[in-house]
DNA sequence: GTCTATAGAGTGATAGAC
DNA sequence: GTCTATCACTCTATAGAC
């Protein structure tokens, strides 16, 4: 019996067949070793240390290190806009601007690895596979362009520039990856609220 | 007479003797090549072929890779608070408020890259180097900070968390790098009154 | 100061045994 | 499905000629 057996709990299992518990760890081990470290950084001889396998078992799983970190993406993007299609929508500018606010930091609850990856990693993708990336991102981006629009059109809104405030605001949403700690000072609860008063604010609602 | 010779308009010189033009050429050409692709992904002999010379010429003038990913940021942050210093930072909260957002906007004009990095790169600087890059970065976001507080002080702004405030401001701020390109629609001093508007209002001024 | 050449370690990916 | 072994490179950094 190896040291991974012992972790696993899988004691009755043929010695080297893991298929169904191999896979998703080499993802999630991927996934926390990119965002710490960055893709160009880590090497599969690490991520397969980290799993407990040898480097040449994690291509039963990926053809090659790239479309590791392109399917975390684009299944995070995926996740992420399903999430999004499942939150609030309706009522006014502002009311849709609050549930895009709450539900974009709130995502970081579960998911901060990706939410970091996806925008600090981006160059790190092939050219082809950039393209759809980015593309998802549009769409997602589109989303909170409309709300402000909306709400410019509306007079609910005092937005000089609605094009820059959606990149501000993103990035302003963004940047709570890089310094919320779950075990901090704060919630997330409360960081949706903070963020929300300025956002609220900052749009002139 | 090789093809560099010609690039350099340096014709009477000894043929392999540049020590004033290949320093800051090597720093050049590193700090872009690190923002575009990233310090784990740019090799010493990528840089030493754009600067025109042999990899092994490159450590003339920096003892390694990390050193010169340092001396980058380093700069960088000595150079930003120097200018920091000369601009206004009397008046009013919000006079200095919005002093410190243009600066920080308009400081992107001369030096994208060199923001870019200082908030990219902070992970791939060795554990002694990022101790002291990390101080000047709080020196910086502790002007920011000291304003928000006056601020709140003096009743002029409304902030729930000035200590958060900070950090989303600065994530908004940064994230111009992401973005901007001079070529584009909008002339810098047109980013920095359409962001001075949403961080004014954001702060309830 | 730059060159060529190279040491020594590490890289992504594959082949074939089990 | 995982292992060991390996191919064919690439990497940082150094040594010594010029």
């Amino acid at each position: 019996m190896n040291a991974r057996s012992v972790i696993d709990g899988d004691m009755a299992r043929t010695t080297g067949s893991h298929s169904d518990i191999t896979g998703p760890r080499i993802r999630e081990v991927a996934l926390r070793l990119f965002a710490a470290e960055g893709y160009a950084a880590v090497s599969m001889r690490k991520i397969a240390a980290e799993v407990g396998v040898q480097a040449g078992a994690l291509y039963n799983y990926t053809p090659d290190k790239q479309s590791l970190l392109f399917d975390l993406m684009h299944g995070h993007m995926e996740d992420l806009l399903a999430a999004r299609a499942q939150a609030g929508t309706a009522g006014t500018p502002t009311d849709r601007l609050e549930a895009f606010t709450r539900f974009h930091i709130s995502y970081h609850e579960e998911r901060p690895h990706e939410i970091f990856i996806a925008y600090m990693e981006l160059r790190n993708l092939t050219p082809e596979n950039f393209v759809v990336i980015e593309g998802l991102r549009g769409k997602y981006e589109d989303e909170l362009s409309g709300i402000l629009r909306a709400g410019v059109e509306s007079g609910e809104f005092t937005l000089v520039d609605p094009r820059v405030a959606t990149r501000a605001i993103i990035s302003m949403l963004n940047g709570v990856t890089t310094w919320y700690r779950r075990e901090g000072r704060l919630s997330l609860t409360d960081v949706e609220t903070i963020y929300w008063d300025m956002v609220r604010k900052a749009v002139g609602a």
